[in-house]
DNA sequence: GCTATTTGACCACG
DNA sequence: CGTGGTCAAATAGC
């Protein structure tokens, strides 16, 4: 390690993370040591877990000779992936399809690049904004599904924002999200650092994936905007990854149908930010605890 | 009846 | 050819 370190041109960097990496975990020792309670202006456990994990994780990576972008869309895909197999992304195709004559356009379309992406890892799904879901897979080798999102106003407002979300493998209460391009419309347009902050306090239930079970009472969670209003977070029965997803996914506000989450703030929660494409994070200016990789 | 979600189908891409 | 992103019919909730 060591010599490693003497040869490695970015020593430095290494040497930084790992010390702040060795923070995170004195101060979540400490925490442990202490009841329950949140302190003020402290991090929350969950939070020094993420952050001593990406502290090392970054090192790792800058190691393996990937300083420049310590962290690419990929490799956190990557690494949420795991030992799981698919479980039924064969089978889709076993059934006999009927084609509809040229008129059927699914999957008729161009395949999303990476760059112009960037991604968010926190413990709400929730960003403030409107967003429809559109589809959800099962992804290879991944513990998790992948639900896709689009916005809201997509077809009223013609707005091109798009968004997945998984659960990460690692840290089941944490979510990945992967952001492509931006809001253009208008009821959507608030503040980035509005949009991460609300409050981490729904992870009652263990997240749990039920592969292809549809329970009859799924839709009950399944709503963004009317789960908060409703605030159910005991239909753990219907354990898709769907149903608490969604709950998690529901601001604490009765307004965020409106993408209303202003006024929340969340000071120090996790934002992770990575994006192959500088001009993206310039309409971000405002984002806080941003991490530019 | 309207709106949102679910999920099988479809197909571009690697 | 397998995987993953998107579409759209079916379904559910209000």
């Amino acid at each position: 390690m060591e010599e490693y370190l003497h040869e490695n041109p970015h020593k430095n960097l290494i040497k930084q993370v790992l010390i702040q990496g060795k923070d995170f975990a004195t101060q979540l020792q400490c925490l442990l040591r202490q009841p329950i309670e949140h302190h003020d202006g402290s991090v929350s456990a969950d939070e020094l877990v993420v952050k001593i994990w990406r502290s090392f994780t970054q090192a790792i990576t800058i190691m393996m000779g990937n300083s420049k972008s310590l962290v690419s869309t990929e490799e956190v895909d990557q690494a949420d992936s795991g030992d799981r197999k698919s479980t039924d992304s064969s089978s889709d195709q076993l059934r006999n399809k009927e084609k509809q004559g040229g008129k059927d356009r699914r999957g008729c379309y161009k395949r999303r690049k990476i760059s112009g992406s960037w991604i968010r890892e926190s413990a709400t799904m929730d960003d403030g904004c409107a967003w429809r879901k559109y589809g959800q897979k099962n992804i290879l080798n991944s513990k998790y599904p992948r639900c896709y999102f689009r916005c809201s106003h997509k077809y009223d407002q013609d707005c091109q924002a798009t968004k997945q979300v998984q659960i990460m493998q690692e840290y089941p209460k944490m979510y990945h999200t992967t952001y492509f391009g931006n809001h253009t419309c208008h009821s959507t347009k608030i503040p980035m650092h509005n949009m991460i902050t609300t409050s981490c306090s729904q992870f009652n239930h263990p997240i749990e994936v039920k592969p292809k079970i549809r329970s009859s009472n799924s839709h009950d969670n399944s709503t963004v905007k009317e789960e908060e209003s409703k605030g159910q977070n005991d239909d753990v029965s219907s354990s898709t990854m769907d149903s608490n997803l969604w709950e998690d996914f529901m601001p604490s506000s009765p307004s965020a149908r409106d993408s209303t989450l202003a006024g929340h703030h969340n000071s120090s929660f996790l934002k992770r930010v990575i994006s192959s494409d500088m001009e993206d994070f310039a309409k971000f200016g405002d984002f806080e605890d941003i991490e530019f990789y």
